[in-house]
Order: C-alpha cells, then sequence, then structure tokens
DNA sequence: CACTGGATCGACT
DNA sequence: GTCGATCCAGTGG
C-alpha cells in the first residue's frame, strides 16, 4: 500500500523510525526497483546544525525541504554523489530524513548494473551488501539523481510502501560525518535495523 | 568573480 | 587504518 501524505507529516525522528521496514519503489524506463530502508538519519531543521536548513537557511539547493513532507530532496555531496532525503513535517517547516542503508527487494540485476557494470549474477557473495550499504551507493544502484529533487512522492515514479516492519529491532546511535556540528552530532538521530547487512555502519 | 569545504566512496598500505 | 577524487553550493567582495 502506498503511503499517503498524512504518513509523512510528523517531525523528522518520528518518520525516521516509522520509514525503517518500509519499501521504497522507483519506477524507471519500464523498470520497477524495489528496496527495503534499513538506516536512515534525521534533520530536524531548523534548530539543527548539522541541518542544511539550519535557523531556516533557505538557498536554491534546500529549497525542496521547505516543500510539505511527503517529497524528496536531493543533493549532490563530494562533488561526485547524490543523497535522498524524504522530507517531513510541514510545508516551511524543513526537516528531512537521510536515507542511507537499503536491502535491494526487487530489481536487484538493474542496481548491480548501475553500480558495478556486471551482472547480479557474477557478483560475489561478499559484494552484494556494497549495492546499496551507503547514501551514495544506493542512489547510484538505483539511479536517483537531481533530477528528482522536488518529486512528489504521492505520484507514481518514486513512493513509498508499508513492507515488512513487524518485529524490527531499531538501534539508535550518533549521525555520521557531521564533525563540524558542535553539540549536536552527539544526537542519537540514526536509526537502523539491527543486524541488517545493509547498514553502512556498525 | 574567486575561494572554500562537504550528510562519501573506493583504492591503497 | 589513511587519502585523494571532484564539482557544486555557499559566501564574501
Amino acid at each position: 500500500m502506498k503511503l499517503n501524505r498524512s504518513f509523512y507529516k510528523k517531525n523528522a525522528l518520528d518518520l525516521g523510525k516509522d520509514l525503517l521496514g518500509k519499501y521504497l519503489v522507483f519506477n524507471v524506463h519500464n523498470n520497477r526497483l524495489v528496496v527495503k530502508i534499513v538506516e536512515v538519519e534525521a534533520y530536524m531543521g531548523i534548530k539543527d546544525k548539522a541541518s542544511h536548513t539550519y535557523k531556516g537557511k533557505k538557498t536554491p539547493r534546500t529549497e525542496a525541504m521547505f516543500m510539505s513532507g511527503g517529497h524528496a530532496y536531493v543533493y549532490l555531496i563530494y562533488g561526485i554523489y547524490n543523497c535522498l532525503n524524504i522530507v517531513a513535517s510541514e510545508k516551511d517547516n524543513p526537516q528531512g530524513v537521510l536515507i542511507r542503508g537499503v536491502e535491494p527487494i526487487e530489481g536487484e540485476n538493474i542496481m548491480s548494473l548501475n553500480r558495478f557494470n556486471k551482472p547480479f549474477s557474477e557478483l560475489k557473495k561478499s559484494k552484494i551488501p556494497n549495492l546499496t550499504n551507503g547514501p551514495g551507493k544506493l542512489t547510484q544502484a538505483l539511479g536517483i539523481t537531481r533530477e528528482l529533487n522536488g518529486e512528489d512522492l504521492t505520484g507514481n515514479k518514486l513512493y513509498i510502501c508499508s513492507g515488512n516492519e513487524e518485529n524490527i529491532d531499531i538501534i539508535e546511535s550518533k549521525r555520521i560525518g557531521i564533525d563540524y556540528s558542535e553539540e549536536a552530532k552527539e544526537f542519537l538521530w540514526r536509526f537502523y535495523i539491527k543486524d541488517n547487512k545493509y547498514v553502512s555502519y556498525i
């Protein structure tokens, strides 16, 4: 079942936890790609020093974060990689959830071609988690680029479905890669599914 | 306009 | 474990 707008209209911490175990669906070129969300980070916006929208900062890049919950915010990091965020809360309350790790459910062959330019059947077993166990990796595997910035997740191209979220053991830990953000870097705003192979970093 | 640094990854030791 | 790649967004002049 596709999740509707009201699901996203909550703060990023609650949305982040609720997203674990859900299925992300992306339809491209007659291909249907489905992945299970296993690792996320919450960015709480105006009061969060680690957030692009700290103090309500609005720029051409961050504009999508100010849309109502249930849109995509995609940005470029380190000049090379795209990161996918799910916008949370209400319009003009710029909170979001960064997707850091997903588990392939459908279309793993396309993901393997996108990442390593070779079919899934030729991947060594040890390489399989490497398909999607990181924010830059999963966007590459799915083929998500900044063209999808601002995409409405209640549409038919990119959306999230209820999935396999029963009996999930959630681990809370510090967010990654935000050393500049003073006390905010200590907050336990990263959530992942315990023992899942597609978590980027334990 | 010029400069600075990043919500990462992969190659290498 | 360390380190370089690579390019855009943000800032200040």
